[in-house]
DNA sequence: CAGATTGTTCTCAT
DNA sequence: TATGAGAACAATCT
C-alpha cells in the first residue's frame, strides 16, 4: 500500500497526533522492525523527547524530535496509527510510543521495512536517505525530463526506481502511465518531449488527487479501480486491459490507449 | 498446495 | 557502467 500519498497521510497523522507532545514511554513489541538500533538504545534516545514538525521524503517518514529523528519506512503493509491510550492492541502493533492520552503505533503485518534511528538528525538522516532521488512531488518539469531522458531502461522501471525519483510505487506508476497514454515497456530515453511533458503533468495530477485521498484511490474511473477485476476493462475506451510483468512487478495497461511504438 | 502480493536490496547475467 | 531478471525478506490471501 504505502506509496508517497499514503506516507504523506502518515505524516499528517504524526503531525496532528504527536507534534509538540512528549514521548513518555517506548514499547517495542517486536524488535524485528528495528534497524541498526537496539530496543534499549531506542528507548533511551526517545524517552522524554518532544515531537517536532514531521517531514517526508519519497516513501520515508521523518519523525523529528527535539533530539534524534525517528525514521520510518512502511514496506508494503506498514501504517502509522494514532490511538487513545488503552485502545485494544492490534497483533501487528510492533512499536508503541506512549504520549500521554494518545499513542502512536507503528503497525505492520509483514515486517519488510521498519524503524531507523537518526541520533544525529543531520548526518544520520542524510546517510540513511543516501541514494534516494528527489521527491516526486518536488520535481519540476525540466528536472523530470532531464532525469528520465538519461534512462535507457523501461519507463516504468525508471518511475519506480527510488534512486531516480522517490515516492512512486507499482500502483502509481501504472496509473500515471495509463493517464499519459504510454506503454510501461517504452524506453525512457526514447520518449519525446511532448510525451515527457505529459508524463510529468499526469504524475503531478495523480499525486495531488492521491495525496488528498490518502492513497491511490480505487475509483472506477481510475486504472487502479479496475486492475483487480477478473476481466478488467479500460475506464477510458472500455476495451480489455492487459496484464503482464514489467520490472518484476505485476503491471496493467490498456493496449489501445497506451500504444506500443512511439 | 501453488502462486501472488502495493516495498527494498542483493546477486548474477546481459 | 547500466539494466534487467530473479530471489530473498515476512506474513498473509486466493
Amino acid at each position: 500500500m504505502p506509496e508517497l500519498p499514503d506516507v504523506e497521510g502518515f505524516r499528517e497523522v504524526l503531525d496532528s497526533c504527536a507534534r509538540g507532545k512528549r514521548i513518555e514511554r517506548v514499547e517495542v513489541h517486536d524488535a524485528g522492525v528495528l534497524h541498526g538500533v537496539t530496543v534499549a538504545r531506542l528507548g533511551r534516545a526517545l524517552q522524554g523527547r518532544r515531537f517536532a514538525e514531521p517531514a517526508r521524503h519519497g516513501k520515508w517518514l521523518l519523525a523529528r524530535t527535539d533530539g534524534p529523528t525517528l525514521m520510518m519506512h512502511f514496506g508494503m503493509t506498514g501504517q502509522l496509527v494514532c490511538c487513545r491510550a488503552g485502545d485494544p492492541p492490534d497483533p501487528h502493533d510492533r512499536v508503541v510510543l506512549a504520549l500521554g492520552r494518545e499513542e502512536l503505533r507503528f503497525r505492520d503485518q509483514r515486517k519488510l521495512q521498519g524503524l531507523w534511528l537518526a541520533e544525529d538528525p543531520d548526518a544520520d538522516v542524510a546517510r540513511i536517505l543516501h541514494g534516494q532521488g528527489p521527491d516526486a512531488l518536488s520535481l519540476d518539469r525540466a528536472a523530470f525530463k532531464d532525469l528520465l531522458s538519461r534512462r535507457r531502461g523501461r519507463v516504468k522501471a525508471a518511475l519506480t526506481d527510488q534512486s531516480v525519483l522517490a515516492g512512486l510505487g507499482n500502483l502509481l506508476a501504472d496509473e500515471i502511465l495509463w493517464r499519459a497514454g504510454l506503454r510501461p515497456t517504452r524506453r525512457a530515453d526514447r520518449l519525446d518531449d511532448a510525451e515527457l511533458g505529459r508524463l510529468h503533468s499526469e504524475m503531478r495530477r495523480t499525486l495531488r488527487s492521491s495525496v488528498r485521498a490518502g492513497r491511490v484511490p480505487p475509483r472506477r474511473s481510475w486504472l487502479t479501480g479496475r486492475r483487480d477485476d477478473s476481466d478488467p476493462t479500460c475506464p477510458r475506451c472500455d476495451g480489455p486491459l492487459s496484464r503482464g510483468r514489467v520490472g518484476g512487478r505485476g503491471t496493467v495497461w490498456c493496449p489501445r490507449c497506451q500504444p506500443d511504438g512511439s
